[in-house]
DNA sequence: AACACGGTTGACCATCTAGTCAAGATTGTT
DNA sequence: AACAATCTTGACTAGATGGTCAACCGTGTT
């Protein structure tokens, strides 16, 4: 029943086109007015479709919004993923830091997707949380456990030590209009100094 | 025209019990489904009454989500405004991070009506953030920085130093069901050992 | 008791919104 | 050119939602 999940039938390139069209404008209104502020409507105008339009490529508001969580949630894992127990532990947290914060600068709209989402109590995501990303997070929290063991970074409790580091990156993201305001013209971009900011903060703490 | 702002009339002890009712119940909803995803039938509903009669005791939905909004400003000022410029900067700064963090854990709700403000744009609170918020982050900024330069604390950006404690402890009340699901029933609480943890962090980055 | 005022509500309305549908336009293939 | 498949849309529906209103109820004061 579904139309874009069927995948027997090969896409046309007018559906390409589409369906990219559609996830990228309901990105940009699903980030900024969250998955109840959002209408069919204001996704269609996004994306320059009527409405009828944007249903005959996907099932439904809910259907896009799934779409566009599922499509993201590998980007996401993959940083955290890449972290190799076999590296130079601070060389390898210093990197996955470095990836996030790039992540919240070059996609602040998937960021803030996310964030609405768990927000709200990730309703959408609960299975995706407690599933894969909990087992990443674990096996990846006894990775840092044993580094800390080693005596190779300070000790510190790994779990919490990831939720720093989400917490620090996607600040940057998600309070984007906060950092803004209150910063004023001063700066011109929120991320400014961010990067120098966090490496600062992370080379001090993890060094034993 | 509006029947809670009027500061003409004295309130009755019915008037005092259900604004408080309803604003609590709006709190509940609010924080949990976001200023566009609530209704007023979900607000009536939480609070026992009926709709009309939410509507008897405010202008409407908005007046509702404003009247929480300004209740909840001067609360959120006031650990910051605490920092004393005269006091021990590292104790100075320390109080400040645990009553933060406090707040995160006592009045969760509060932060996370915040937060759905804030990543969708903060619509309803940019007077606020770039006029009080902003004259008072700039003045602490001032002082934290006069810290630095007397070596009492480690040379860093105030801004982003004040930043990074505001991401570090609203993350366990904004995020809390991240954390919830990825930690699993691993334990008791999400906001087990960020006391210690974000004490552990700050202690370590502050000296110098 | 009677009055006035504060408090409460069922029924209602206008608007918005997700989703449908049948008819028409476009495109690709032979 | 002609045909079929894909694509597009104006007009519509059902239900949700913010808000109104006239009538009714409860309480305290005289």
């Amino acid at each position: 029943m579904s139309k874009t999940t069927s995948p027997s039938k090969p896409q046309t390139r007018i559906q390409k086109r589409n369906i990219m069209i559609i996830l990228d404008a309901a990105l940009e209104v699903f980030s900024t007015y969250g998955f109840r502020g959002t209408t069919l409507d204001q996704i269609a105008r996004q994306a320059g479709l009527s409405k009828p339009n944007v249903l005959y490529y996907f099932d439904g508001k809910e259907a896009i919004h799934l779409a566009l969580l599922s499509q993201l949630l590998e980007t996401w894992l993959d940083p955290l993923r890449a972290i190799d127990p076999q590296g130079d532990p601070k060389t390898e947290l210093m990197r996955y830091i470095r990836h996030k914060l790039q992540m919240s600068r070059d996609f602040p709209r998937e960021s803030r997707l996310f964030a609405n989402e768990i927000v709200q109590g990730a309703p959408r995501m609960q299975v995706f949380l407690q599933g894969d990303l909990r087992d990443l997070v674990d096996e990846k929290a006894a990775v840092i456990q044993a580094w800390m063991k080693d005596g190779k970074l300070t000790q510190l409790d790994p779990f919490h030590l990831i939720f720093s580091i989400w917490a620090l990156t996607q600040h940057y993201a998600d309070f984007e209009a906060q950092i803004r305001l209150v910063r004023g013209s001063n700066i011109a971009q929120p991320h400014d100094g961010s990067e120098d900011f966090l490496d600062q903060v992370f080379q001090k703490l993890l060094t034993p």
